[in-house]
RNA sequence: GGGCGCUUAGCUCAGUUGGUAGAGCGUCAGCCUUACAAGCUGAAUGUCGUAGGUUCGAUCCCUGCAGCGCCCACCA
C-alpha cells in the first residue's frame, strides 16, 4: 500500500478480521519454552464456559493482552494461556432452565442423561467465548486452551483432592451450611450474598407451663424476624444474668399451634437488649440455634425441607406449603390464637445466593470441607514477606483481615454438573478412601461393595489450580518447569476471596510455591449514573457492538486510559470511546502525512544512528527516549492509566502538535533536510506504533504493514518484521537526551504561545507576520534563543525578530510574558483600542491579585527566616519578574489611551 | 456492628520527600492553515467536603464531624 493508496480512514471492520488471521498463520502468540529467554506467564481467569463477552472480561483481559505482547516484545518467553471454566451451578441451571423449557426435569433424566445434555450444551456454546476474545484481540496461545474439566485438568483436581484428604486437609462433617433451596445446593461462606431487606418483628406469646404442663397466664414474648421456624422450636433461651427471667430458666413454655412444651434455657450468646431479651430456638433453621442445640442438648426439628417448603413435622396444615406462605399463615393462625403481641417495622440483613439471588436456608447436613487455617498462614507470610506483590497495595487489608478470620471452606456441593468427590465408601466395613483412580475393591477389607461420594467438588476448588493445571501439573511437565511461578495475574477485585487467595493457598500447598510473583486488581466499571452494570437495568453495553461501532482498538485504549486500578470504580460513557476512536484516528493520519511526502522513495534508517544536526530533531529524539523511559517504568508498576497516558501524551502534543509542524517546511523544501526529517520522523512513528500496539494492537499492525510495504526499514530492529507483535521493544537508551534542545524548543514553544496570545485576544489573524522585539531577562534565555530564532519564526507567524535591551515598552507594540523575558509584538495600526484597554485591565488585576499572596510571604519575617535559602530566592525572582509584566501591561495600556 | 476507601473545575478524574493546583470531556471565542473539523489555536472556571491541630507555610501530615461507596459480620 503506497500513500496514494492509503485510504483516508481505517476500515476497522474488515482489517480486524484480516489482521487476526495473518496472525494466526504467523502463529505470532505462540509461547514456547525457551530456556534462553526469561519466561513470562499469565493465565487467564477462565471465563464460564457458557458465558459471553461483556465489560468485565473486557477490563480483565486488556491490562493481560498489554503485559503479555509488552514481555514478548521485549524478548521473554511469553505465554499467555486461555482457557474455560465449568461453572458448575451457573452452567447446570442454564442447563435445567433449558431443558425445562422442552417440558423436561432434570431429576427425571437422571444423572448421567443429564451429564451427557451438559457435555453438549458445552460442546455447542464453549467455544463462543473463546472466538470473542479473539476479537478483542487477545494474545493468548490458543493452542493451550484448557478447559477445568478436561482430562488432564480433571486428573490435577482429583489428585489435589486426594492430596489434601491424605494430609488431614479436607474432613467431613456434619455442619450448618449455607442451602440454597433453587440451585438444591450448599454453598461456602463466600457465595453468601448479604441483602438488606425491609421486613417486620414478630413478637409472639409462648405461655409458661405449671408443672403439670398446663399453660398459665405468665407469658414469655420472643420477638422473631421468622415466625414460620417457630414451628420448629425446641426451646428459648435468655441471658443467664437477665434479672427479668433469671426465675424462670429451667420451666417450660407451651408453643403455640404445634401444642407441645419446650424447656426455657439459659445462654449467654442472647442479647438482652434486642427485642425482648428472648430468644426462640429453632435449631434446625438457624445456626445461633444450632450451637445453642448443641450444647444444651436440644433435639432438632426440621419444618423447612431442602426445596424450600414445608415439611410433614410441620404439621398437616402447613405440610407442602412455600417457606413464604407458610410464614402468613402461622402469623395469621397466630394471631387468631390471639399469640400475636405486636408487629414491628424492622429491617435486616439476608443471606441471597450469589448465583440466583434466592434467600438461603441454613441447613444442617454432611459436608466436607478444607481445613483453612494452616493454609491462611502461609497464605498471609508470603504477603507479608514480598514474595508476592498485591497491587495496589491498599488490598493488602482487605487480603489480610479475610485471612485472619477465615473459615474452613465447605467444598461439596450437591450438584451434578463438576468434579464428582474422589472418596469411596466401603458398605462393608465403613472405611472411606478418596483415590484419583476408581478402586475396585476396600484396600483395608477387600470388598468390592463400593459407594462413590454422590456430590461435585465447589468449582472454586478446580479454579485454584488454574495456574499451575494448566502447565500440566501434577505431572512434572517441562512447562510447569518454566513457567512456574506464574509472573502475573490480574483480577476483579470481586474475586480475590474466590480465586485469588485460594490459588495462593493451593500453590503454596500442593507446589510449595507462590502461583504468581504479582496479583494486580481492578475494580469495577458502573455505568454513566455509578450503577452496577447488569443485565436486569439494561445498561451493559454490549462490547462486540461498541467494538464494531468504534473499532477494537478505540474501546481498548479507552479501556486502558480509564482503567480503575485498585479500589476505585470507573464510570463508563461513550466520550471515552469516541476520544479512543479520535486517537485511531490521529495515528492514521499522522501515517498518512509522512507517506504523502514519501513519493513512493524507501527510507533506510538506523536508529542508532540518526543525523542529529537539526535541533527539532534532536527534542524529539530526546523526549522519545524520554517517553519509552517514563511508559516502561509504570507499566513495572502495573500502572496502566499513566503508562498509555505517557504515550498519548507524547504522540499528541509533542509529536503531532510540535514535531510534525515544525519539519513540514523541511518536508515541502525537499532536499537533504527533508530527508533527514523523514528518518526521524519515521524512527518515531515506528517506535509509537509499537508502544501503541499493547493497547491499540490492529491499527498498529496495519499501518507497520504499511511501513514495511513502503520499504521504511531500521537497521537497529531486532525484531520478526513480518508482525508489528514480533518486533522488538524500543530502546530508551539509544536515544541521546538533550536537555539543551528540550530547553531550548521550550523556549520557543513559549514564546510562540506568548504571540498566539496576544493575536488572539487582538482579533489578529495568526498568520499575519507582525515584528517582534525580545526582552531577555536572563542569560540562559538569551543563549537559547538563537538557535531556535527560525523556527520561533515560522510557528510563531513572525516577520522579524529583535532584541530589546530598554527597559520601556517600544511604541506601537504590545508586550507579552515568555518563560524567561518579556517580548512585544508589534501592532497593527486597525485595532480597537477600548476594547483592547478593558482586557488589558482584567488581566493585570488577575496578575496582582497572584503577585500579592507571593509578597505576603516575602514579607513574613519567619517564612524569609525558616524557608530554604533557594526556595525565598526564586520566589524572589517570581515575584520581580511578575511586577515587570505588570508594569509592562499597565505601560502599554496608558500608551493607548 | 466492625474495617477500609473516597470527597479537587460544569462532568470524569490526576496530583509524595508539604512551597498558593492540573488533564480529558464540556462551555465560550477564532480558524475549512494542502495528515486529521473525530482537527487546530486560544480563553474562562476552583474558599482542594467541613471544623480544628502541627508548621514560616497544608489539597498533601494528625484529630473530630458530615456525605457517599465498598468489604466483612450468626444479633433472633
Amino acid at each position: 500500500m503506497s500513500a496514494e493508496e492509503m485510504p483516508k480512514q481505517f476500515a476497522h471492520q474488515e482489517a480486524e478480521k484480516r489482521i487476526s488471521q495473518m496472525w494466526d498463520t504467523l502463529q505470532v502468540s505462540r509461547g514456547k519454552v525457551d530456556k534462553t529467554k526469561k519466561p513470562f506467564c499469565v493465565v487467564i481467569p477462565p471465563p464460564n464456559v457458557t458465558g459471553i463477552l461483556h465489560m468485565g472480561h473486557v477490563l480483565d483481559n486488556v491490562p493481560q493482552d498489554v503485559m503479555t505482547r509488552w514481555h514478548r516484545m521485549r524478548g521473554y518467553a511469553a505465554v499467555w494461556i486461555p482457557g474455560t471454566d465449568h461453572a458448575g451451578i451457573a452452567t447446570q441451571n442454564v442447563v435445567k432452565r433449558t431443558l425445562e423449557k422442552e417440558g423436561i426435569k432434570m431429576r427425571d433424566l437422571g444423572r448421567e442423561e443429564f451429564l451427557k445434555r451438559v457435555w453438549a450444551f458445552k460442546e455447542k456454546h464453549g467455544s463462543i467465548i473463546i472466538e470473542q476474545l479473539k476479537r478483542l484481540g487477545c494474545s493468548c496461545d490458543w493452542e493451550r486452551e484448557r478447559f477445568t474439566m478436561d482430562d488432564g485438568l480433571m486428573k490435577a483436581v482429583l489428585t489435589a483432592f486426594v492430596q489434601l484428604f491424605d494430609k488431614g486437609l479436607i474432613y467431613r462433617g456434619k455442619r450448618m451450611v449455607n442451602w440454597c433451596t433453587t440451585c438444591m445446593t450448599a454453598l461456602a461462606d463466600d457465595e453468601v450474598e448479604h441483602g438488606t431487606h425491609g421486613s417486620h418483628l414478630w413478637h409472639l406469646k409462648y405461655p409458661l407451663v405449671d408443672d403439670s404442663g398446663n399453660p398459665t397466664d405468665e407469658m414469655l414474648i420472643v420477638a422473631t424476624t421468622r415466625p414460620e421456624t417457630m414451628l420448629g422450636d425446641t426451646g428459648v433461651a435468655v441471658h443467664p444474668d437477665d434479672p427479668r427471667y433469671k426465675k424462670i430458666v429451667g420451666r417450660r413454655v407451651l408453643l403455640p399451634i404445634q401444642n407441645r412444651t419446650i424447656p426455657v434455657i439459659a445462654d449467654d450468646f442472647v442479647d438482652q437488649k434486642f427485642g425482648t431479651g428472648v430468644v426462640k430456638l429453632t435449631p434446625a433453621h438457624d445456626p445461633n440455634d444450632y450451637q445453642a442445640a448443641l450444647k444444651h442438648n436440644l433435639p432438632l426439628e426440621t419444618v423447612i425441607g431442602d426445596d424450600g417448603k414445608m415439611t410433614e413435622a410441620a404439621g398437616a396444615a402447613y405440610a407442602g406449603l412455600d417457606r413464604y406462605q407458610a410464614r402468613k399463615k402461622v402469623v395469621a393462625d397466630l394471631e387468631a390464637l390471639g399469640a400475636m403481641e405486636k408487629i414491628e417495622k424492622h429491617s435486616h440483613a439476608v443471606g441471597e445466593c450469589y448465583r440466583c439471588k434466592s434467600v438461603l436456608e441454613p441447613k444442617v447436613s454432611d459436608q466436607w470441607f478444607v481445613k483453612m487455617r494452616p493454609l491462611a498462614e502461609k497464605a498471609k507470610q508470603v504477603v507479608v514477606d514480598g514474595q508476592l506483590k498485591i497491587v495496589p497495595e491498599s488490598e493488602k487489608h482487605d487480603y489480610f483481615h479475610w485471612m485472619d478470620t477465615i473459615q474452613d471452606w465447605c467444598i461439596s456441593r450437591q450438584l451434578w454438573w463438576g468434579h464428582r468427590i474422589p472418596v469411596y465408601y466401603c458398605d462393608s466395613c465403613s472405611h472411606v478412601t478418596a483415590k484419583v483412580e476408581a478402586p475396585s475393591q476396600c484396600e483395608k477389607c477387600g470388598s468390592s461393595k463400593l459407594r462413590q461420594d454422590e456430590d461435585v467438588l465447589d468449582t472454586w476448588f478446580s479454579s485454584q489450580l488454574w495456574p499451575f493445571s494448566t502447565l500440566g501439573w501434577p505431572d512434572k511437565t517441562e512447562e510447569l518447569n518454566f513457567w512456574y511461578p506464574n509472573n502475573w495475574l490480574m483480577s476483579g477485585r470481586d474475586i480475590l476471596f474466590f480465586w485469588d487467595a485460594r490459588m495462593i493457598m493451593a500453590g503454596l500447598e500442593l507446589l510449595g510455591e507462590v502461583p504468581f510473583r504479582t496479583l494486580a486488581l481492578h475494580g469495577l466499571v458502573r455505568d454513566s449514573q455509578g450503577r452496577k452494570l447488569s443485565k436486569s437495568l439494561g445498561n451493559s453495553p454490549d462490547p462486540l457492538n461498541l467494538f464494531d461501532q468504534y473499532g477494537t482498538d478505540a474501546v481498548r485504549v479507552a479501556i486502558a486510559l480509564n482503567y480503575p486500578m485498585g479500589r476505585q470504580d470507573t464510570k463508563l460513557n461513550d466520550e471515552i470511546f469516541k476520544s479512543g476512536q479520535g486517537l485511531v484516528i490521529k495515528l492514521w493520519n499522522s501515517t498518512r502525512l509522512l507517506l504523502s511526502n514519501l513519493k513512493g522513495e524507501a527510507v533506510a534508517s538506523d536508529s542508532r544512528k540518526l543525523d542529529l544536526s537539526a535541533l527539532e530533531d534532536r527534542w524529539i529524539i530526546s523526549r522519545l527516549g524520554e517517553v519509552i523511559k517514563t511508559h516502561d517504568d509504570y507499566l513495572e508498576k502495573s500502572d496502566i492509566v499513566h503508562a498509555v497516558g505517557a504515550i498519548r501524551s507524547f504522540f499528541w502534543d509533542d509529536y503531532c502538535d510540535w514535531y510534525l509542524e515544525i519539519i513540514k517546511t523541511r518536508l515541502w523544501a525537499g532536499g537533504e533536510s527533508k530527508q533527514r526529517a523523514l528518518e526521524v520522523a519515521l524512527v518515531c512513528q515506528r517506535t509509537i506504533l509499537k508502544m501503541l500496539h499493547l493497547y491499540m494492537p490492529f491499527v498498529t499492525e496495519e499501518l507497520w504493514q504499511t511501513l514495511q510495504q513502503n520499504h521504511i526499514t531500521d537497521a537497529a530492529e531486532e525484531g520478526d518484521i513480518r508482525s508489528i507483535a514480533l518486533a522488538s521493544w524500543p530502546k530508551a537508551e539509544i536515544y541521546p537526551k538533550d536537555n539543551d534542545a528540550e530547553a531550548q524548543i521550550g523556549l520557543m514553544a513559549s514564546i510562540v504561545r506568548g504571540v498566539r496570545d496576544v493575536k488572539q485576544n487582538l482579533n489578529i489573524s495568526l498568520k499575519a507576520g507582525l515584528a517582534s522585539k525580545l526582552l531577555f531577562l536572563t542569560d540562559t534565555a538569551r543563549h537559547n534563543f538563537e538557535p531556535v530564532r527560525g523556527v520561533t519564526q515560522t510557528i510563531g507567524g513572525i516577520s522579524d525578530i529583535v532584541e530589546h535591551s530598554e527597559k520601556s515598552t517600544p511604541a506601537g507594540y504590545v508586550p507579552f510574558k515568555f518563560d524567561g523575558g518579556i517580548g512585544y509584538l508589534q501592532l497593527p495600526q486597525d485595532i480597537d483600542a477600548k476594547d483592547i484597554s478593558s482586557k488589558l485591565m482584567a488581566r493585570i488585576e488577575k496578575l496582582q491579585k497572584t503577585l500579592a499572596g507571593i509578597e505576603r510571604n516575602l514579607q513574613n519575617a519567619d517564612f524569609v527566616a525558616n524557608a530554604p535559602a533557594a526556595l525565598v530566592e526564586e520566589t524572589k525572582g517570581k515575584a520581580d519578574e511578575m511586577k515587570e509584566s505588570i508594569a509592562k501591561l499597565d505601560d502599554f495600556r496608558k500608551s493607548l489611551q
